[in-house]
DNA sequence: TTGTAAGCGTTATCAT
DNA sequence: ATGATAACGCTTACAA
């Protein structure tokens, strides 16, 4: 009834030999003679012997550290949630040896970015996790990563260009593509849709086209339903220029019935609308469940939010290069999560899982 | 700069006692005068020890085993997806000396439930999973349970007498709030939502009521924006049957634009109204991504499913064991998961996230 | 080519 | 009340 686990003992026994040189077929490491070979994977076969990740991970006792390079959390608040997922990651794999070394730079800053990659590599880490929407300066990035040959993975912004690299985080085509169904769902036809996009026009790049695309594409498999007008603005920051800017797109564009803002700030544009005294009527499509997206979603100011995951984002990040550093699995696979859409009904649902103190996670290792 | 991680044997050099003293202060188990114990406690304080959970896994050395409680997956598909939570989390734990024992009720048979649940007690595991509607025998179990006192978790439905164990699943309200958000969004003012439950009223328990409510006071808060119409139906795998019951339903009704299935079986809909030529303007909510609701909503004959993310209910059902038998930490708590919406356009999303293949989780223990 | 034994950090059982 | 020591299953250096 009770099977006792095989062990590396055990399928010594079996074939007759020692432990050492079961140890050896098992690694093929070292010189182990062709019969006495066969016979223990014989025995490995017919016991059904796999081995124990805790012993292993216990005898190994490696230290390993995985670098990350993320923007600066103060810059952007919606750094702040894969750092959460690190963190928890963290937490979970330090028992397997994992330490996690982080680099931050400046979000709209690429000299930031580079100065903070080069300290990185001096670090000699053993795996490195990144985000970053600067696409040079990532190329040139993993050209020193590959010299000195160590893991790599991507998340939040899909580079393309490296496909030698692992990434999790959105598909952003298909994201402008849910935003339009969810415009077609809330509006009627002949209306026009604002694309909005806040912020500089560096990290205007390829994932944010993607957006766009996504959103024209449906509308053209749909009849070309809406109007599209596209328009961005980089100082959203300051509320006067930005709702200056506002009021002379809406008063040349009387018909846009929605507005699809390409990032994480959609608060900004419903505060700029609010100070110039612009009434909402609009059908509002933002990303990424930051507070101040939150609380204007609860008050129906914003009608959706698409989430992205960031937290899981950088969690998964860490345990698929724990996962290669602790079991030598190279998968340089695209991970796509899932595009959740968040109203005011299951916000707070999405909001929970979410926060730290309900996810202890401890241990979360990736194998086999 | 590379910090070593504190030891017991750190802290016994350090407190000048040994490693057994130690330890002993740690599980406060056996004698230790006051003055060595504050010394201790001291050190581990000062140094920053935490336990390594692998060693102490390896040195413990125990067997435990976990027995689940929920319906055959043949006899509705739906039950195939927990059951991929909890061998993905089987997987994951077995190194830590996790064994996992199922039992298997028939899901519309009371009688059934019993049996299966005295197997169960006679197999003396070391903690419980279950998932039933069936209250009053729900209940009765526990109480068997309580004698032996082991930690039980419910999964997929809350039975809320059930104060003292965890569970983990839908908030079956909100759902149903959030069904009446979809309605909101979708339909005019004025037109009838009919909502259809399909199955035995055995299981028409609490969370189908929880979820009728939340719908019905999502519409009470919106000015009675719709006229709700409340029906249920048996015999619904006999698509003969069904449709002239939905026929009939549709001539005295003619007013119905939304259909809020209750469970899983919004595909026995769909083909029932096929099957009688009935034309689908409808706008279709229902639960759940099994296969053939899938590919309905693909083709645009179901208009939302929401997701309550069965695998993952499985999977932290066991996890949360794994916690409380390793760690001992007693929590009886309540995990509201996520009320995901999905739509043909992110649908591919959820169900890549959720095949085993791709999840390939080791290791993932709650903790501290 | 093969076997032996020490060690990873913790627990638990002995003596003292 | 305290200390020493053998396990747990695996890796690895060293001996044979």
């Amino acid at each position: 009834m009770k099977k006792k686990r095989i062990r590396i003992k055990d399928i010594a026994e079996a074939a007759d030999v020692s432990r050492g040189t079961v140890d050896r077929v098992i690694h093929n490491r070292g010189k182990v003679a062709p019969q006495v070979k066969a016979k223990v994977e014989a025995a490995i076969l017919s016991l059904g012997y796999s081995p124990n990740i805790i012993a292993r991970t216990l005898a190994n006792n490696k230290e390993y550290h995985i670098a990350t390079l993320i923007p600066l959390p103060e810059d952007d608040i919606f750094w702040k949630l894969p750092q959460i997922g690190i963190q928890q990651a963290f937490e979970a794999t330090r028992d397997f040896g994992i330490h996690i070394d982080q680099f931050y730079f400046k979000m709209d800053d690429p000299v930031s970015f580079v100065n903070e990659s080069e300290k990185l590599v001096e670090a000699r880490p053993d795996a490195v996790l990144m985000a970053t929407q600067f696409y040079r300066e990532a190329i040139n990035f993993y050209r020193q990563i590959e010299k000195i040959d160590i893991p790599l993975v991507g998340i939040n912004t899909h580079i393309k260009e490296l496909d030698k690299v692992g990434y999790i985080g959105q598909n952003s085509y298909q994201s402008g593509v849910l935003a339009g169904k969810l415009f077609d769902i809330s509006l009627h036809e002949n209306v026009d849709i604002l694309i909005l996009h806040l912020g500089s026009s560096v990290s205007n790049a390829m994932h944010i086209m993607d957006k766009k695309r996504g959103l024209m594409d449906y509308n053209n498999n749909h009849n070309n339903k809406f109007g599209i007008i596209n328009v961005e603005f980089r100082e959203y920051r300051d509320l006067d220029k930005f709702g200056y800017f506002l009021s002379d797109v809406f008063s040349r564009e009387t018909n846009i019935k929605g507005v699809f803002i390409t990032n994480s700030r959609a608060h900004y544009f419903i505060n700029a609308l609010d100070r110039m005294g612009i009434s909402n009527d609009l059908c509002t499509v933002g990303f990424d469940l930051i507070e101040k997206n939150c609380i204007l979603l609860r008050k129906g100011e914003i009608d959706f939010l698409i989430n992205q995951d960031p937290v899981r984002q950088g969690n998964l990040g860490i345990h698929t290069l724990v996962d290669q550093l602790l079991f030598n699995r190279s998968d340089a696979t695209i991970t796509y999560l899932p595009l959740d859409i968040v109203v005011a009904e299951n916000l707070d649902l999405y909001l929970l899982s979410n926060t730290p103190s309900t996810s202890e996670i401890k241990t979360q290792i990736m194998a086999k």
